[in-house]
DNA sequence: AACGACTTCAACCGCGCACGT
DNA sequence: TACGTGCGCGGTTGAAGTCGT
């Protein structure tokens, strides 16, 4: 934690002088109470109106990420913990929207628990299945990316685990299609009708091939990342927003070639590429527009998604279904 | 008890986007 | 179009807490 500068001390007598650090007991009252009689407005004018020596972007923060008062504070249940891995193998580290769908719990403190708890397992556990000493190697990425060396399951789990390495996505894709030939279907995978609800629409906005920065290898959920792909036994990679093409939701067998040039009609890992890619292009007959496909306008806990920043909400649209879920996808 | 290594997490930083002028 | 401002997001930092020796 930061040391909180003691009120009073310095800052306190430079006029203007902004506070920084830790959030003393007073400072939050001093907002708690402003933001429940006056409400959200201009930051910085609840900085300034509520008394605060503070920015207006620290007081956001301190009341987003602490004071709020439907925070759920504590410990990460086994299945939120559960649903923020799943989350994370869809949508990445969009911490943000991933906290959307965990009532109670913030963006930064998922971020937090991924970083200090779940990576950690995930490295750990894909670690200890491994004995090449090799799978942390990040000569061995390049090797891998050259198309050189097979590529294990843990290898890439480990790779896509490291934040550290910001692999080019196509590459990954590649060195990813070489290993689907050789790697059999995963036994606990999600195949897809398990997985269904979640990608019921995410088919429509099938553009990419290829593999991003997340992995969830217990469950057989790959993805996540920079790309959208295609995982072994069937299982689909969801894009990030970035990667969804808004003028080219129609996919061709052409398209899937060129992110993963060892993909074929018949492969048997791409099996349920074609009809995802039917799907994609039945769906969207009339029109190539994502707005078209997904609907503007859609809501998330009344929050309005402008278009560029939709959320896959309507692709996981019965998360819900998750029988611990303890509140409902509107 | 003391110390160092490791972990946790609140808070900061920098960037990109939206919007108004 | 260019610029300024505010907001939100994701990455990073660093102090406190915990653990191991």
């Amino acid at each position: 934690m930061r040391k909180p500068d003691p009120l009073g001390k310095k800052n306190n007598n430079i006029p203007n002088k902004l506070r920084k650090g830790l959030w003393s007991p007073e400072e939050d009252d001093k907002l708690i109470n402003y933001m429940l009689s006056n409400g959200q407005g201009c930051w910085s004018d609840v900085a300034r109106n509520a008394g605060l020596q503070r920015c207006g972007k620290s007081c956001r923060l301190r009341w987003i990420n602490y004071l709020r008062p439907d925070l759920k504070r504590g410990a990460f249940s086994p299945q939120e913990e559960e649903l923020i891995i799943h989350l994370h193998s869809l949508l990445g580290n969009r911490w943000s929207q991933i906290a959307a769908r965990l009532p109670g719990r913030t963006d930064n403190e998922i971020k937090n628990f991924w970083n200090s708890t779940i990576k950690k397992r995930l490295k750990n556990s894909s670690s200890s299945s491994t004995p090449s000493p090799n799978n942390s190697d990040s000569s061995e990425h390049r090797d891998v990316m050259g198309g050189l060396m097979p590529m294990s399951e843990q290898d890439i789990m480990a790779w896509c685990m490291d934040s550290s390495s910001s692999s080019s996505p196509s590459m990954l894709a590649m060195a990813m299609s070489n290993q689907f030939q050789t790697l059999p279907p995963l036994d606990n995978s999600y195949d897809m009708s398990a997985t269904a609800g979640y990608f019921n629409n995410a088919s429509q906005c099938f553009t990419q091939v290829g593999v991003g920065d997340s992995f969830y290898g217990d469950h057989g959920i790959f993805g996540g990342g920079d790309d959208m792909g295609v995982g072994v036994g069937g299982e689909l990679f969801v894009p990030p927003l970035e990667s969804i093409g808004l003028e080219n939701s129609t996919v061709t067998d052409s398209d899937i070639h060129k992110k993963i040039p060892n993909y074929t009609n018949n492969d048997h890992y791409f099996s349920n590429i074609d009809s995802i890619i039917n799907h994609c292009n039945n769906s969207s007959s009339s029109s190539n527009k994502i707005e078209d496909l997904i609907g503007v306008g859609s809501y998330w806990e009344g929050q309005n998604l402008r278009m560029g920043e939709w959320d896959l909400g309507d692709l996981m649209g019965d998360v819900s279904s998750y029988p611990f879920l303890d509140f409902q996808v509107e």
